[in-house]
DNA sequence: GGAACTCGCCAC
DNA sequence: AAACGTGGCGAGTTCC
C-alpha cells in the first residue's frame, strides 16, 4: 500500500485551477437566483450580510422556526434535517437552486480544491492506511481516493478528468465481483446463496425484483426490469445483508417504482402495483400511500430470512450468540474483533474484513511480482474491492493474465475455507486518457 | 485562534 | 423489540 502511495498519480493543475474557476462562476450564478427568489429574500431580511447558502444552521431556522415547514425527519441530536431528501420533498420550489449549489460546491470545495491542496508538481499519493478501520479494512486520506465520484455522470466527469496515469500508460481497474456476498456465503455456507454463486445462469437481485415488485416476467434487456433489479439490490439485498428492515427497503423501492421506465409488456409497475392494491393513487397518478406495499415487502423479508435463506439467518443468530458469550470474534483470515458491538456490527465486520482481505493479499502478489518481473506497469491505488493499476500498454496482456491467476486461483487456493468461486472484473481507459471512462477488457479465452 | 462538535455527502 | 455496516472530509458553529 505504501509502495503504491509511493508511485502515485499525475493531476492537471492547470485544468484543476480552471475547472475551479468555472464552478465558481456557476456557483455564484445558481447563488444569485436563490437571493433573489422570495425564499432568498426571506433569508437576507433576518440574516441579512451574514447570510449564507452553505450554512445549514441558517437554512433549518428559516425552514422550521420561520415557515413553520414539517420536518421529515430529524438528525442524530433531534434537528431537523436539511439534507436533500427534505429540501427534495418540501413544497418550495426555490430551495431547487440551493440544492444545486450544495451539489457544485462539494465537487469544488471536497475534491478539487483537495486535488490541488495535496498535488505536489501535478502528481497525488493518496495515502491508504491498513491500522486504523475497525473491521480489518483499510481507509484512504491526503487526498481520499475510496470516494472519488463515480454514479452522478456531471461530478463524476469534473473530478475524474483531471486524474490521469504516466504518460503513454492507462488506467487498470480489477474489482472483484460480489465479493462480500462470496466472503459471507464462506461463514454461513447458506445452500441457496451457494447455488446462486455458483450456478451462473440463477439470479438472486432478480428474482428478489419479481418477488418484490410481483412481476410475471423478467426480461433482462428491459430498461423497466432492469431499473427494478436494481432497486431490488440496493434497496433491499444489500440493505438487509446490513441489519436493515422493510420500512426502509419500501420507502426506496417505491422511489425505484415512481421513477421506472416502462416495462417489457408496455406497461407502468406503479399501474401493476395500484391494480394489485398494494400502492394507492390520485387521479394524477400521484402515490397518496403504500401501506399495503409495506406490509408486502414485510412479508418478503420474512421469506428472505425464514425460508430462502434460512441457513444464513441460523448462522447469523450463532455467530451473535457466540460474540455474547466470548465478547470477541474471529474472521476467517484471522484477525480478532472484540470490545462493545451490537448485533450488526458483529454480523457485518467479519464479511467486511476478510473481502477487503481477499483484495489485500492479491495486491501484495500482485506487486511482488510486479518487482520480480521489472513491470513498467504498476499498482497506484485501492477502493476496497478494486484495484488501480497504470498499466504500459505493450505489458497489458500480460497483466491481465497475471491479475486474473492471482485473485481468482491462487488467492483462493491460499486459503481453504473459501469454498465459492472468485471472479473479477477487468476495465480499461483509453492510453493518456483520464481516469473517466473505462470499459469493459474484452479477453480472448 | 484552534479544538471539538454537528451535519451532510461522497465511496464501497 | 428495534431497525443500514465501514470510512474521510468540508463548512459552519460553539466553546475554551
Amino acid at each position: 500500500m505504501a509502495e503504491a502511495s509511493h508511485n502515485g498519480m499525475r493531476v492537471d493543475e492547470g485544468v484543476i485551477t480552471t475547472k475551479i474557476a468555472e464552478l465558481t462562476v456557476r456557483i455564484d450564478e445558481r447563488s444569485n437566483l436563490l437571493w433573489a427568489s422570495p425564499l432568498g429574500k426571506l433569508w437576507r431580511k433576518i440574516y441579512g450580510d451574514k447570510s449564507n447558502a452553505n450554512s445549514d444552521h441558517q437554512l433549518r431556522s428559516i425552514l422550521f422556526d420561520k415557515l413553520h415547514y414539517d420536518a421529515v425527519k430529524t438528525t442524530e441530536t433531534g434537528a431537523p434535517a436539511v439534507d436533500y431528501e427534505t429540501l427534495a420533498a418540501l413544497p418550495d420550489n426555490d430551495v431547487k437552486h440551493l440544492i444545486a449549489v450544495s451539489k457544485l460546491s462539494k465537487v469544488r470545495d471536497t475534491y478539487l480544491k483537495s486535488l490541488a491542496r495535496e498535488q505536489v508538481n501535478g502528481w497525488i499519493h493518496p495515502n491508504f492506511n491498513l491500522h486504523l478501520v475497525t473491521t480489518f479494512r483499510s481507509s484512504s486520506d491526503h487526498p481520499n481516493f475510496h470516494n472519488i465520484p463515480k454514479r452522478d455522470a456531471q461530478s463524476r466527469n469534473l473530478v475524474r478528468s483531471v486524474i490521469f496515469p504516466r504518460e503513454g500508460h492507462q488506467f487498470m481497474s480489477a474489482d472483484f465481483s460480489g465479493i462480500e456476498v462470496r466472503i459471507a456465503a464462506c461463514y454461513h455456507q447458506d445452500p441457496t446463496m451457494l447455488s446462486y454463486i455458483n450456478d451462473p445462469t440463477t439470479d438472486m437481485h432478480r428474482d428478489m425484483a419479481i418477488q418484490l415488485f410481483d412481476l410475471k416476467a423478467f426480461d433482462k434487456s428491459c430498461s423497466g426490469d432492469k431499473h427494478l433489479r436494481q432497486g431490488a439490490k440496493n434497496g433491499f439485498v444489500f440493505p438487509q445483508f446490513y441489519g436493515d428492515y422493510y420500512g426502509n427497503n419500501a420507502k426506496i423501492l417505491i422511489e425505484y417504482a415512481r421513477t421506472c421506465p416502462d416495462l417489457s409488456d408496455g406497461s407502468k409497475i406503479l399501474d401493476q402495483l395500484s391494480d394489485k392494491k398494494l400502492v394507492k393513487l390520485n387521479n394524477d397518478g400521484k402515490i397518496v400511500n403504500y401501506n399495503n406495499f409495506t406490509d408486502h415487502v414485510r412479508d418478503v423479508e420474512a421469506h428472505f430470512w425464514g425460508k430462502r435463506f434460512q441457513v444464513y439467518q441460523e448462522w447469523k443468530e450463532e455467530f451473535y450468540a457466540k460474540y455474547q458469550k466470548n465478547g470477541y470474534i474471529d474472521l476467517l483470515t484471522g484477525f480478532r474483533c472484540s470490545g462493545v458491538m451490537n448485533r450488526n456490527e458483529v454480523i457485518n465486520y467479519p464479511v467486511q474484513g476478510s473481502a477487503f482481505h481477499c483484495l489485500l493479499w492479491s495486491f501484495n502478489k500482485i506487486f511482488a511480482i510486479s518487482k520480480r518481473q521489472e513491470w513498467d506497469s504498476r499498482l497506484v491505488g485501492q477502493i476496497h474491492d478494486d484495484m488501480i493499476l497504470d498499466v504500459e500498454p505493450s505489458e497489458l496482456e500480460h497483466i491481465v493474465r497475471i491479475v486474473r491467476k492471482v485473485t481468482c486461483k491462487l488467492m483462493p487456493a491460499n486459503w481453504s475455507w473459501i469454498i465459492v468461486p472468485i471472479d473479477i472484473e477487468i476495465e480499461l481507459a483509453g492510453v493518456d486518457d483520464p481516469w473517466v471512462k473505462l470499459d469493459k477488457y474484452k479477453e480472448d479465452e
